[in-house]
DNA sequence: AATGAATGAGCGTTCATTCAT
DNA sequence: CATGAATGAACGCTCATTCAT
């Protein structure tokens, strides 16, 4: 059952992941958000209960809204050909992590109360391993590719190599020519789909001539 | 130049890196270091100047020990061939990030004070896609390669892959049969570097039979 | 002049009194009182104006009832003969102080705004002194009693000696076997009524013989 | 064993003894305390670990100095007829209760971490009905005091008159003809003493003259 | 050179109260 | 007339840092 947020609330989460993606939990104050969200003080608790249950609130909250645009992107795919599939679900995680990219794993810290949330991304990551399974098996029956690689590795090389380049700017930026920054976000998605494309397929031993 | 170090400086920086490692730069307070480290609340400040500092100095202190380490272990591969010098550097990079995987990219806060250091992380990197530039070229050159990725795209599918597994323990481990974590550990490095070294050669069009 | 109160103003003090009784009034908080009366938050700063004032609303009610019902009580022993009198006014005094002790002197907080209100306690005082004094007089006419101590004094010393016993269970229940709290508070007072009268006649040199 | 504090804390445990008298203890802040002390706010927390502790140790401290005191007088009169005796030690307690009087029963709240250091007075409070004891019996053997009342009675009224008193000033103080507070509470503690003794006498059944 | 006492700033939270509806 | 959302102030406490010794 999905949770409701009033404007107020939204406003609140997302000045709250804003700032925590910045500076982590930790380092981001209530009244950091609340200055820059123009609220009071007191209305992370009043609304939230505290600040860490207001963390496992935009936890829970993003990870809803994960799924259910990874479920509806699923559909669009249903009809196509493995190596399609293959191709727009490569694309599609990296733009949904380039989008959304700071909460992905950013509860460093040992979070207890984030416990149960951690599990739906758990679960979000276990669909998309799920859908991988089903295209790399078709793909074989179908004869365009050869090799069956294990999709949780799959999954772990897209996703992984995203959130680095991502987190490591000053260092993919070398090899991404840009003027700036939102110039170099772009480029850099954009190689990095690329290289990855070629790398699953290149695992899968599918000939893309 | 390298920065020395007294021995209870190096103490502190060990004392801090565990624990910052466990509970993050925030969560983790200049107390619970001086008492872990038994030695007075002052000291931290007194030695380093700041909290902020003392972490630029653990940081510094541990891309050097890194690049260190790397550089050793580059001139016992210097002399194999290609495909072994590229299987040693997966896994090498790969056990090295098992190892110390937290600094990597801890310091997702705006840590200004860490601007300069970060740089030593990445003449590391680079050093290390020098490294592979010149594994890749004289592997093609010897016609075992038939394929030249670039090597940045490879460091990052290697970099961000494992720091993923580590950091996403309870998804990763669903497909890792084991009985506790020291165990899941170990096991999870091995699935990670053979995956890897799949990708890898697949890349490179390396016929491994 | 008697403040009339509606149902729901009734209704908070009789819960507020309840809570204050049991945790003192800056240890009970608003949120407190309305969520046990089921009521609005606003409504004790609404009816009341403040909750300091609202204390004092809750004061003034409690010392009129105990007047009223002093007052009638007073009528039921008009009659008698002093000894009796004497006994029925210091069992009563007693017995309502076990029942509504909390209040009595339960200011002992700097309230400014209960200063008018604490003239009402005080002028119950006084009645209960006047009562004495009467009583006392007709004894030593009527020759029963054969010394006139200062009523003031023997008022201090049935109150005073009734909150030390409600107050100091942990050390009256020392010599009052008792199995619960209730059986105690039961047997305390009665001990306690015994005591007092016994007190209160060798002072005057009543001979119960 | 007893705590040590240093002058600091002690001048603390002094202002803070003063405050929460005057206003309970959740009515006084720590903020109040640190200010009338001059010292930081911090310092209650470093010194006591936190207000409650601090509060339990101000007890503590009352306590075992009030039965040290005691010890000391008790030896004073250790040689005095019975008579004598009784009237030294309903004057010494009446006299130590006005001194110190703010402290006994000045925790009405509920506060478990007192329970412990509540014991401490408890302890007094038997020292005393010991003593009681002892004098009365001795009273009796030597035919001075023909009746025997029960110590824990006569405790209970001289302990609890005199609280009634200094926190009813507004009630006593019509009895007791003062210019100012403080010969008020000379007077009133004079007058008190009076009248109890003709009370304990007067229940001893001892003849004065 | 090193310490432990002490500090001021800031923390998350709760408070009694106000205000728009 | 009554409410629930929202507020500013204050709460006890912990923080990194300073300072006298």
């Amino acid at each position: 059952m999905r949770k409701k947020f009033t404007d107020k609330q939204t406003k609140i989460l997302d000045v709250a992941e804003e700032l925590i993606a910045k500076k982590g939990f930790e380092g981001t104050s209530v009244r950091d958000i609340c200055s820059k969200a123009n609220i009071n003080v007191a209305m992370i608790s009043y609304y939230f209960g505290s600040k860490e249950k207001m963390m496992s609130y935009l936890y829970q909250y993003r990870v809803q809204r994960t799924k259910e645009s990874f479920s509806e992107f699923a559909q669009t795919i249903k009809e196509g050909k493995p190596e399609m599939q293959m191709k727009e679900i490569v694309n599609y995680v990296i733009s949904l992590l380039f989008k959304y990219s700071y909460f992905h794993g950013f509860v460093t810290q040992e979070m207890r109360s984030l416990d149960n949330v951690k599990d739906d991304l758990l679960e979000f990551y276990q669909t998309c391993v799920g859908r991988l399974d089903e295209i790399i098996k078709r793909g074989i029956v179908s004869g365009v590719f050869h090799n069956a690689p294990k999709s949780e590795d799959i999954l772990t090389m897209i996703i992984g190599s995203t959130l680095f380049v991502i987190r490591n700017k000053n260092f993919y930026e070398m090899y991404v020519p840009a003027n700036n920054d939102a110039q170099y976000m772009k480029e850099a998605e954009q190689k990095l789909k690329n290289s990855t494309l070629l790398s699953v397929f290149a695992l899968l031993d599918y000939d893309a001539d």
